[in-house]
DNA sequence: GTTGTCGTGTTATCATACAACCCTGATTGA
DNA sequence: TCAATCAGGGTTGTATGATAACACGACAAC
């Protein structure tokens, strides 16, 4: 039998534990906007850690807007809509649903941008979109190399819309997507899978190209349908289309799996 | 007149100066993907802060997935993708353009979101929405609390499409909406804007209510498209629908003013 | 060739000190 | 009485030095 050796934990440094946890005291309510926190030094005591490594763990609650401190004062909680950065940590992301979830997520997002990419392409982004089609024909299906391409693709139908956080935003959905994948470990590969993959791709490109927001829309509809399926989601619905009223079938069924330890 | 204070300038604390430089270096390429960063104690010397200093800016950037380090070895670039963090910093919101770009990406959430919300909303959704719209009609138009109700609505709508991300994503980009709108400092009150709001918001639960998709994601779209030019970006075309090749029209006039220091 | 050991360089953490700043309360002066 | 000033303690921001944990190459021992 192989070993499954893991990464191993590589203790994830003091600073990131006392993060975790005074963040965790924020989002379970015991600190509410606007209370004050310990001093540094009581923290560093409660903890059992030097001050130095409550300090890093601020600095980063801070980047995060979670907190905000001022010199003299102290720290204190700020409003859950004051932060600054969007996350999603890796345990939601292992989480039953999730994955799904996300999946849908995207393909509101990427319908939607193949429609405003058509009216909007210039023809570097046509060459960019071709390029990366060109580096998926040449690289063996579910490589490093064919996977970077696909996000490439993606990200330049995201950019052809003149919106730069459009394709900021797909290319994160997108990235927690594919960790979810891996995560959930179920993956199949096959030639005829980079066949029908290549094929979705370039009819999205060949509508886009041809100033066809609908067609683009069906062309990205379809290839998320395509690629739900392939990585064993049921249905492979993603609800991308407003004007139908999509029925909502329930299913119970969801990334169960996962690499073990 | 009013003084016009700002929350400025309370001094970037040097670990935020240094990160950020970091962080430049990362963007504009001087530091690629797999590079080793200088050691901390060069680091120091060079930005002649001490070392504890560095030690923040690097946690931060760590945390943000720039960057990642091990003990014994040295602080490595991290692939551009691997960032588990979506951040938009506050230079960039003010950028001219920014500001219609964001409103258009809440756009194309909001009406999907929309959509689903009426296909999937359960009764507490409801009540939810209800009880931010009644807080709403009991504050004064654009005074905190209304603010507060109307985000709470449109949260409520997005946590009716029972999927977690959807709210999550939806908050993170209307607070960046909304402080691009703070920043331009735009905004006028009437209280005919108030009846008007309040009847969108309406025309939208009902919907939603209702069960009706289409209607649903129609009443969100007129939502929009009053909510841009009341806060003056003109057009208020919010290129919500895929079906129709929405014409672009490009316009310059963008944030221009900015609160002085 | 493999293993064990050591030395060097780096990060991780600790400990201490001082500067900058806020807040409060007492003192002072009118 | 009232306001201004000032001193002191408490807190965060920064600097400095030291130690532990770890990675890695060099080199000797077997």
């Amino acid at each position: 039998m192989t070993l499954k050796l893991d990464k191993v934990n590589r203790g994830p440094h003091l600073s990131t534990l006392v993060a975790s946890s005074i963040s965790r005291e924020i989002a379970q309510g015991r600190l509410k906007p606007g209370d004050q926190l310990p001093t540094e030094q009581a923290l560093a005591t409660t903890f059992g850690v030097s001050r130095n490594v409550v300090r890093e763990a601020i600095a980063r609650l801070r980047s995060e807007g979670r907190i905000w401190s001022q010199q003299g004062r102290g720290a204190f909680v700020a409003d859950a809509t004051n932060a600054t950065v969007l996350t999603i940590d890796y345990e939601t992301l292992q989480r039953a649903g999730s994955f799904r979830n996300l999946f849908e997520l995207r393909g509101m997002l990427e319908v939607q941008i193949a429609a405003l990419a058509a009216t909007r392409r210039s023809d570097a982004d046509i060459a960019a979109m071709e390029q990366a089609l060109d580096g998926m024909r040449t690289a063996p299906y579910g490589s490093v190399a064919w996977l970077k391409n696909d996000l490439g693709f993606h990200r330049a139908v995201a950019e052809a819309t003149q919106n730069p956080y459009m394709g900021q935003f797909l290319v994160f959905v997108s990235e927690r997507v594919r960790e979810s994948i891996l995560a959930a470990g179920n993956q199949q590969k096959s030639d005829d899978m980079a066949r029908t993959t290549l094929g979705e791709h370039e009819r999205i490109l060949a509508a886009i190209k041809a100033g066809d927001a609908k067609g683009a829309s069906a062309a990205m509809t379809r290839h998320l349908a395509g690629a739900a399926s392939r990585v064993g989601l049921p249905g492979g619905e993603v609800s991308a289309k407003p004007a139908s009223p999509a029925r909502h079938s329930r299913l119970r069924k969801a990334v169960r799996r996962r690499a073990a330890g």
